[in-house]
RNA sequence: GGGCCGCUAGCUCAAUUGGCAGAGCAGGGGCCUUUUAAGCCCUUGGUUACAGGUUCGAGUCCUGUGCGGCUCACCA
């Protein structure tokens, strides 16, 4: 049985003090005439017409949740917002009846959603204000809201006793997102951003497609999965760690440029920067290689940056961020000789571990040069990549559905893309020979067996699928939420994921 | 999973060496016709996350649990 705060009691009672006076406290419909911000816009437009004489306001019908109240005896005034904006009511009993003045101050609270209609005016101060003639409610608040305060000053909207235990906000996204402009604004930008995703791959014929997301086999990533089953089936699936393998089978297919953007599941630690679900887009494209997909993205960041942020210069965490184009390149081994002085041509594996060993790298038992060749990265030189950079050429066995360059078959031809210390894309030239692929399988297989004693997924329907002749093809992936992390300035994952994963509270 | 830090009223936060658990806002009762954190008077509200322990006495010290934050590991 729920239980009531005193508060809430209070509010249960004035709830049926509306009913007694046959005023339903959920009625069925609304009516509204005109949002908040085409109201005030109407209003101002009329205001400056010279040839209006002062015939400045039309009545009509607005529709909010009720955000401030002050009562001043004879008159009250109140805010009251939509998803466009906010404006005061003034509420007269010379206008409306001093009974229905005191009915308005004892029954309804902060947090109802009401509807008001009345002529717009100015009050002394000068503030676009609805001089009410009649109201009613239209959703009666039982709970209160957690922020007490908040008021506009000047455009600037000053809050007090802001609503921001992290925890709290999270476990109650909705109240969160009531009182919080400023995260409302998070999630505009992140459906701004997917949007213009979609709109740039459209404009250049990217078929937007959806694969499985239960999976009888998972690949196209180093993650372990989540696992489920189908009870009629009996048959035990996985959720998916990447989009790539299926996509991929689309190009043997025929189709020659495809997208996804969908959510991936990985069972992994949560961070900063790591969300057990997270949001990705991957694309492939055929006759084209990794050197076209670094033209094509940094052209497409740039975009969505314009789009969303009305600029290529982001500021994040203190830094200012520039996506426009060309964005800087250095190959790995470039970058690792530049920011550790280590060059792993020249280096032997025992001289990678020592090096890792020196910069307290912790080592995994079975480590292949081209991981040590990554940790060592990971840990001198990601950290200091603020400026978007595509780092280039990685060692082959850390990626095994690259392909190798022409002249160097031990390194492949991939990129990722890192940003404000954030890795954002990967990508390469994908792999289309299948015998290669089943050899690089093989191996990853091998290896994976002596570390976990479980043998890595082989998918043979892949395989199969490449076997007919996949065409040449560059292949990226991009995660969403990072990249709404940079757009937005927000250090954390969570802050542009609506309902990020949580312990259940007990 | 490891380490560090945190959890006090609906919200934001106080509480001296261990000594009566407080404020602002929100809520309730009043006054007030141009306020906008309205103001003024009065007022309700607490299992100090939870369970133990030490002590004459615990929000405060100790142990454990839960949840969170940061961080490390893991995550190509």
């Amino acid at each position: 049985m729920r239980s009531f705060t005193e508060i809430e009691q209070n509010r249960l009672a004035k709830l049926e003090r509306l009913r007694e006076r046959g005023e339903h406290p959920f009625p069925h419909r609304a009516e509204r005439s005109h949002s908040i911000s085409m109201a005030t816009q109407y209003f101002s437009e009329l205001s400056s017409d010279k040839d209006n004489n002062g015939e400045n306001s039309i009545e009509m019908t607005l529709c909010g949740r009720l955000r401030s109240v002050r009562t001043m005896g004879k008159l009250a005034f109140a805010h009251i917002e939509d998803v466009s904006g906010r404006i005061q009511l003034l509420i007269r009993s010379d206008a409306i009846g001093k009974d229905r003045l005191k009915q308005f101050e004892a029954d309804f609270d902060l947090g109802d959603f009401v509807q008001a209609t009345g002529k717009l005016m100015e009050t002394r101060t000068g503030e676009v204000t609805l001089d009410v003639s009649n109201f009613r409610m239209l959703a009666k608040s039982i709970s209160p809201l957690p922020a007490a305060k908040e008021v506009d000053e000047e455009g600037d909207r000053k809050v007090y006793s802001a609503f921001d235990n992290v925890e709290a906000r999270y476990r109650e996204r909705y109240a969160d997102l009531a009182v919080n402009p400023h995260v409302r604004e998070i999630f505009r930008i992140r459906s701004g951003t997917i949007s213009a995703l979609r709109y740039f791959l459209d404009k250049r014929d990217f078929l937007e497609v959806e694969t499985p997301v239960l999976q009888p086999i998972y690949g196209g990533a180093a993650a372990r999965p989540f696992s489920t089953h189908h009870n009629q089936l009996h048959q035990d699936l996985f959720l998916r760690i990447s989009f790539e393998l299926y996509l991929k089978r689309l190009l043997v297919g025929g189709f020659e440029r495809v997208y996804e953007i969908g959510r991936d599941f990985r069972n992994e630690g949560v961070s900063l920067t790591h969300n057990p679900e997270f949001t990705q887009l991957e694309f492939y494209w055929a006759y084209s290689d990794y050197e076209d997909v670094m033209m094509l993205t940094e052209q497409m960041v740039a975009f969505v940056a314009g789009e969303v942020c009305d600029d290529t210069l982001v500021s994040y965490q203190g830094h200012k961020l520039d996506f426009q184009p060309p964005w800087r390149r250095i190959s790995l081994r470039e970058a690792l000789i530049e920011y550790s002085e280590i060059d792993y041509v020249n280096s032997s594996d025992d001289q990678l571990v020592s090096h890792c060993k020196s910069r307290e790298i912790q080592i995994p038992s079975k480590a292949t040069r081209g991981k040590l060749i990554e940790m060592l990265f990971s840990k001198c030189v990601e950290p200091h990549l603020i400026q978007p950079t595509f780092v280039y050429d990685y060692p082959r066995d850390i990626s095994p559905l690259a392909k190798s360059k022409e002249n160097d078959p031990n390194t492949v031809e991939r990129f990722e893309v890192f940003v404000g210390g954030l890795e954002l894309c990967n990508a390469f030239t994908e792999l289309n020979d299948p015998i290669d692929q089943e050899q690089r399988f093989v191996d990853m297989g091998r290896d994976h067996n002596q570390e976990s004693g479980e043998a890595h997924p082989l998918d043979l329907d892949y395989l199969k699928a490449m076997s007919y002749g996949m065409p040449p093809n560059g292949g990226f992936g991009m995660g969403i939420d990072r990249l709404v992390m940079l757009l937005t300035d927000q250090a954390s994952i969570r802050e542009v994921i609506l309902f990020p994963h949580l312990r259940p509270k007990e």
